[in-house]
DNA sequence: GTCTATACTGAGATAGAC
DNA sequence: GTCTATCTCAGTATAGAC
């Protein structure tokens, strides 16, 4: 009989393939984060993993579609970080641990740089189906949690669902981050904490001190 | 007797030579705003201005040295923003007034992307001193700001001077305004205003409905 | 000082041996 | 499939004519 019989037992080869892929994404994942796309070279990446260049096109046929897949695992973490929080938390409570997860995943050097403004690179996202579904999936979960804390009075009413998504979103590559990383005058957690506090009750002091600041035009 | 004697009548040629070199700062900003640091080319400025690339180099030794010059501008124009502020504003209506005049200016187009993690520009910038010079003027008088308002008790007491430093600053590349621009629902002067109204006071609902939101650890 | 033309480098991608 | 070697192109910077 022939070995066809076998069915779905992976042989040291794929399994081997498949390991050397978990590692290209894990590499491209941490320059990623610490340089962002256009400073990030196929080179560092190759070197990172320890293959050669030409052997990475093997496994992604370009730096785009590279980008591409470790921006869907992120996205694919997000979801599952989403489905993992407590159920009876409030719909504002679970948006608030969400950007926990995120700010402190960004810490430990798991989030790609997103805002980089290469065309090609939107473009080349804009066109990968498995990122805009997993992206608007995401966005329509996260989307149906800024709803119900409205509806639960706990986000500002004057303030778009949109408006909230975006400055949500838009926390995950907050150079304030790096800025605070960087003077090492807080710890981890600390950051987080303010960064979540920051984005919920602002800077300014709220009370009858802060009422008349003048700031009103 | 020599030209010499004619003394501070600047010749056409270097009344040109100065348009230019502003034409180049301008053409700079621009693509430095659009496009960001690595994907601006010196091919690009030279076709934007309408100059040869070579000549380009008569003004400014370098990329590197064009950004900063750029920079150093930005920052400038950011003191004379503060300068004009009416004095008999509060130091949080100071804060949010120079918030305000930022945001506008980058919706405007204004302002260079800052967020480049190109180790080459950031060594090129910590070395130029006319930028620290400025780039440390300024943090210290938004920094006197800062401090007048918390002992005016309108910033919260639990952020140190520091961190709302570094969330004010952030503002000024936040992504959210390009996602907001980009769905064109709210007019440039409402982008600024949630903006500044989400920087001081939050996304949160204050009051009663708010306080037990199940977010705390 | 400005132009055209070019040297040099880094990086994305491919070819061909094994 | 992985390697080494190479192609190609874009981009910074410089050289030389005018």
């Amino acid at each position: 009989m022939s070995t066809a019989t076998v069915p779905a037992r992976k042989s040291f080869r794929e399994t081997q393939f498949e390991v050397r892929e978990e590692a290209i994404l894990a590499a491209t994942n941490r320059l990623l984060a610490s340089r962002g796309y256009e400073l990030m070279s196929m080179d560092d990446i190759a070197a990172e993993v320890g293959i050669a260049k030409g052997s990475l096109y093997r496994h992604f046929e370009s730096k785009e579609a590279l980008a591409a897949a470790v921006m869907v695992q992120l996205l694919e973490r997000t979801q599952e970080a989403l489905a993992a929080l407590p159920a009876d938390l409030s719909a504002r409570g679970k948006l608030a641990q969400l950007l926990r997860w995120t700010l402190a995943e960004r810490l430990a050097g798991g989030v790609p740089h997103l805002p980089s403004t290469s065309p090609t690179l939107r473009d080349s996202l804009l066109a990968n189906r498995a990122y805009m579904d997993r992206l608007m999936a995401l966005s329509e979960a996260v989307g149906g949690m800024i709803r119900q804390a409205r509806r639960d009075g706990h986000l500002r009413a004057d303030m778009s669902e949109e408006f909230v998504l975006f400055t949500i979103y838009a926390r995950s590559c907050d150079p304030t981050m790096d800025f605070l990383k960087a003077t090492g005058s807080l710890s981890d957690e600390q950051i987080v904490e303010q960064m979540v506090s920051a984005c919920f009750d602002g800077i300014g002091a709220t009370g009858p001190a802060a009422t008349s600041d003048g700031a009103k035009r």
